[in-house]
DNA sequence: ATTTTTTTTGACCATTTGGTGAAATCGAAC
DNA sequence: GTTCGATTTCACCAAATGGTCAAAAAAAAT
């Protein structure tokens, strides 16, 4: 489909694009892709406008560069859900990683919500297609679980749904989270953590009607 | 605080700030504020650009009318959140009108959702603030609640969290749940209130060690 | 009907923005 | 140390953007 994109050479090349692609994904997740100027991105990444735009042909670019790396990376706990695995834990765990990355890339979590705020313009058709796909098929093997009685029947897409909303809410409106929460310890994600599991081991206990 | 704003007097001028307040909350609401522009707004409410800021100083003035508003109705909800009402039902309704809300909407939501994302410069201090306080004050509620056995013991704040997340998911990814749900049911609310009901009915449910 | 006030517009401005081109500088291989 | 390609910068554009101003056109008041 895309033309294979030849890997940077020179070692200038790689860590200057890794710089800008850094900058951009600061910038660009704090302001929306139009809202972020290319002035910005250059000084973030500490290159002259001109210079960023020998890496990059437009800011289009530098905006689809990031994106398309994205939405892999951000189903990539998804996918690993293991049909073969213990329901219980499986989703917990799919619950654990998914908290972890709201921690860990707040700025990719925060790209992604843009995107989707603004209604997609951009990775629009990999929402019905890939994503689509996936989440279909996850949903399959979570009715599998619910039929052999493993775990609670639920809607499985509004479950994932929720896992989504409930894990990357700690990333998207940690402003927010942290204005509520007050100086009341610092970081807010072993509370939030404790919670998530409670609240998704209580809603997918068996032996609920 | 603020100056009071004295209400406009003509009938052309109720007109008019309606339908360019209304214009700009379609505009920023999907491009935020810097993503957005007077031209824009200015088309989307069929006046002339000079005439917008006849009505309004400054593009700020606009953002910041609609956002100053917002916050209040934003929150009207858990305000009627009732000590001395039933606390499941009081729980459960507090989530149906915030489903509500994101259904009727949703614009509002993504506003508030990008100037939170953008990690909220123009309503910050508000957040600490106004927000905290009704936020602790409702926290002390739900733990008499749960103190008293009535609702099951969770973390009050997370809990409070976590109906915002659910709920103003489906306004702020709207595009991605409908590409994901697909053309099965239009409309995902009826499925999500079931789904958000069965949630937190079963992470609340007294008897829960 | 005329004055007065409100509303609308067209022309205009300074700044910002995404982007270009050619020249200068740098770095690695020889 | 020279050469040749890779990298960086300077000067510059055209379009877009937030905003101004004075004059024209509508409404309202008299």
């Amino acid at each position: 489909m895309t033309a294979a994109k030849p890997r940077p050479r020179t070692r200038i090349q790689r860590a200057n694009r890794t710089a800008i692609l850094d900058a951009a994904l600061e910038v660009f997740s704090t302001h929306g892709f139009r809202g972020a100027t290319l002035d910005q991105i250059a000084a973030e990444a500490r290159l002259s406008k001109p210079n960023l735009l020998y890496y990059f042909p437009s800011k289009e670019a530098i905006h689809t560069t990031l994106l398309s790396g994205l939405l892999d990376t951000w189903l990539d706990p998804l996918r690993d859900l293991d049909p073969a695995g213990d329901p219980k834990a499986e989703l917990l765990g799919y619950v654990r990683r998914k908290l972890e990355m709201s921690r860990e890339m707040p700025r990719e979590s925060r790209l992604f919500a843009n995107e989707i705020l603004q209604g997609a313009p951009r990775l629009g058709p990999l929402l019905g297609g890939e994503l689509k796909a996936l989440v279909d098929d996850k949903a399959k093997v979570l009715r599998n679980w619910m039929d052999a009685g493993r775990i609670a029947r639920v809607h499985p897409v509004h479950l994932i749904f929720s896992i989504w909303a409930l894990t990357q809410h700690y990333a998207d409106f940690d402003v927010q989270v942290r204005a509520v929460l007050g100086a009341e310890g610092d970081d807010p994600f072993p509370e939030a953590q404790a919670f998530l599991e409670t609240l998704f081991a209580r809603l997918l206990a068996a032996g609920n009607p």
